[in-house]
DNA sequence: GTGGTCTAGACCACT
DNA sequence: GTGGTCTAGACCACT
């Protein structure tokens, strides 16, 4: 699993780690049962403090992605599809959406582009779990 | 144009008003040319700081989706798709889309969201330019 | 409202704060619209670390009870009952109910200890929102 | 006595076998003068540690609901209902019902489902002790 | 050895 | 003036 964090972003480190674990657990690098790295061996590669690694496990096990346990550290959980998903991610999506139409998109562009970026997920081969 | 802005909101006001005002123009109630309400108007409609509207008005025209102009006031520009389309609107909508399949949705559903929500679009009829 | 945190407890402190709030609002102590504390006040009445209450916030926050907003604090979200009300809160209830029935007690005695701590909730006059 | 433990919950092991086997009590799985598994057999069972299983024990022996021998290993004590029955208890359930209150559901709406949690037990026939 | 909690203090964002 | 983020470092809980 290869982690960016950018320091100089606006978006916080600790958002920038849990949307690039998603990425992860979406692509297929993280299955279910994985382990992620200790919070404070994250930090230290980072140079970031371990409080910020444990904010953004914190926020995945909230939403249901990752379990939290003081003998097996961070896991990725079974995925539970939990439909009907959350009126949430669909302003989300609603936003993002209208984004791209008002552009000047059609709606068949911006659907090929969903398109190409979910097929980009699970081309990788997941780690191997030591 | 109907807006809402829910004060209560953990999103930014200027965040509320700039999301709805480019949903209203992905959703073709606003169309190249119309003009916006005057943002003391605006302001005065929903008992907000003008300044607020100022900076919902201001991240639309850095996006190149209105013009300001002392005369005329805030009108919408001719969408002018601008591919590659800014790789940051693929990292939101990669976040957003890897959010759904690590929850356990296949591609499929995913996009078929993504359409429905595309296709409820234009189906408002635009409104006048007085 | 009255809260009390108890230092030398085993339930860490922002649970204690996080359970205390959530009890005045089934008592109707706090109302749908009202204030509580700024983050900074309430730590610095109790003697703690303001992290520790943001912590309780933050907990309310993603329970959906209170709002948190640079602006206008922390306020207390409208109620909605969002059934069917988690597996999550019948288990703890399960839990609960087992260890006063397998100490003795027959099941009516049990309902009518739960009667009565409903009961107990509402009898407190709101506080005034300034 | 049907037990399950799940090892990647936050719950603690321990804490997760002494609550079924109190519910086990309340449901009358367990009756007075049952006998409890050895320790060492229950955690061969499982995997786990037999620590873990005796730390469960210790709990319900401190709480009276069992007798630990070392002839007779852990059986099961007479429930001798003790009120007033522990504020300590009064005080989990006022947290319980104050979760669901506060999220919107009715003193009846909760009671209800307190109700038919307690119906669900006592609906199992006790086990013979070999 | 792992995560969990708490303190202390800095600076930022939004108003 | 409010909450939000981040750092630094301590000690605890569970294994």
């Amino acid at each position: 699993m290869i982690l960016n964090v950018d320091l100089a972003s606006d978006i916080p480190i600790y958002q920038q780690l849990r949307d690039q674990i998603v990425e992860a657990i979406a692509d297929g690098v993280l299955v279910e049962g994985s382990s992620l790295p200790a919070t404070r061996t994250l930090a230290a590669d980072f140079g970031i403090n371990f409080h910020t690694v444990n904010k953004a496990y914190d926020l995945l096990r909230q939403q249901g992605l990752i379990q939290l346990n003081r003998k097996t550290g961070a896991v990725v959980t079974p995925a539970v599809a939990d439909p009907p998903f959350g009126a949430e991610w669909t302003a989300r999506a609603r936003t993002l959406l209208a984004d791209a139409v008002a552009r000047g998109l059609s709606a068949d562009e911006v659907l090929e582009s969903c398109r190409s970026i979910l097929d980009s997920f699970g081309t990788t081969q997941p780690e191997e779990t030591p």
